[in-house]
DNA sequence: TGCGATTGATTGAAGCTGCAATTACACTGC
DNA sequence: GCAGTGTAATTGCAGCTTCAATCAATCGCA
């Protein structure tokens, strides 16, 4: 990264960043392979199916998505004129809007998910121990919570 | 993730693809605020400034960064626009070009280093033990070589 | 009650990215 | 020595992302 090389952190941060970058390469071939949208509609689809309802307000799944507002208005644009999301107005704020989960996007969630979990466990979770992600998941907890408060994905 | 839960190696992912998020974002807003440009630019200078004799062809370059090549044509014409960077035609294959830094390149990239370091120290380094972070860097260096071949960034 | 500040979401415009096609050159076998 | 195939880099274009500005509604408070 920088000049000095006073630790081993430095070059996990370089690996960190590196790793991610080839990950998500693989992910998206690997959807794009299968004739499937992109990742981000699946992490948009997967937000909302766990939520209460199968809806989010838009900043509360810009938030948990980690998109920001303006893109995640376009991205709910595009995943609406596919018919895999509604929107619909928010009757205690009239500002607000939610995006629902429709059936047909429950069901692209369903149809990505073998693909991606398949790509998960190939490239990553299969060059890892149980006890090292563990740690792992330990540790990025404790960065989150740094970096914003609390929010573990 | 996905439904199950059968270990803690799906919140894994999912926390490492959040934090990555988070992480990148909070690095964004510290070289935007220092009115700096943006990281990308600061990976491939810092590409360049590693490498023998200041300069690499596209290719090895796009590869280093884990940048796609078009991409990377168009990076490095900003970056040429802005005196950082100089590209040259490899006289041994002459379809080929070099990106070479420039002394003024060096510097920005000299500049951007504290910003970015300290970056790096406040959100991640800090809140990751040194044995953490070295398995942590072999658990990625793992994920890395079976993604692709070799290449530790 | 009513004005100013704030918040939720969207939009216009500009910049960035990726895919597929293109250009230019190099290698291989004949 | 040249036709065919492969590789390096760039480009056209369409789609995606971001920033700042905007619009609408709510909140704070005198």
């Amino acid at each position: 990264m920088g000049k000095s090389l006073e630790s081993s952190k430095g070059s996990t941060w370089a690996l960190f960043l590196t790793a991610h970058a080839v990950l998500i390469e693989k992910i998206e071939e690997r959807f794009g392979a299968a004739g499937m949208p992109p990742f981000g509609w699946y992490d948009v689809l997967w937000g909302l199916e766990r939520a209460e309802g199968q809806r989010l307000r838009m900043h509360e799944l810009a938030e948990k998505t980690v998109i920001s507002r303006s893109n995640l208005t376009r991205l709910v644009d595009r995943l609406e004129a596919a018919g895999l999301v509604t929107r619909e107005r928010a009757p205690e704020d009239r500002r607000g809007a939610f995006a629902v989960l429709t059936a047909d996007g429950k069901s692209m969630r369903r149809k990505m998910w073998p693909v991606y979990s398949a790509a998960i466990k190939e490239f990553f979770e299969d060059h890892i121990s149980e006890p090292e992600a563990a740690e792992f998941a330990e540790a990025l907890r404790r960065i989150l919570q740094s970096a914003r408060g609390l929010k573990t994905g």
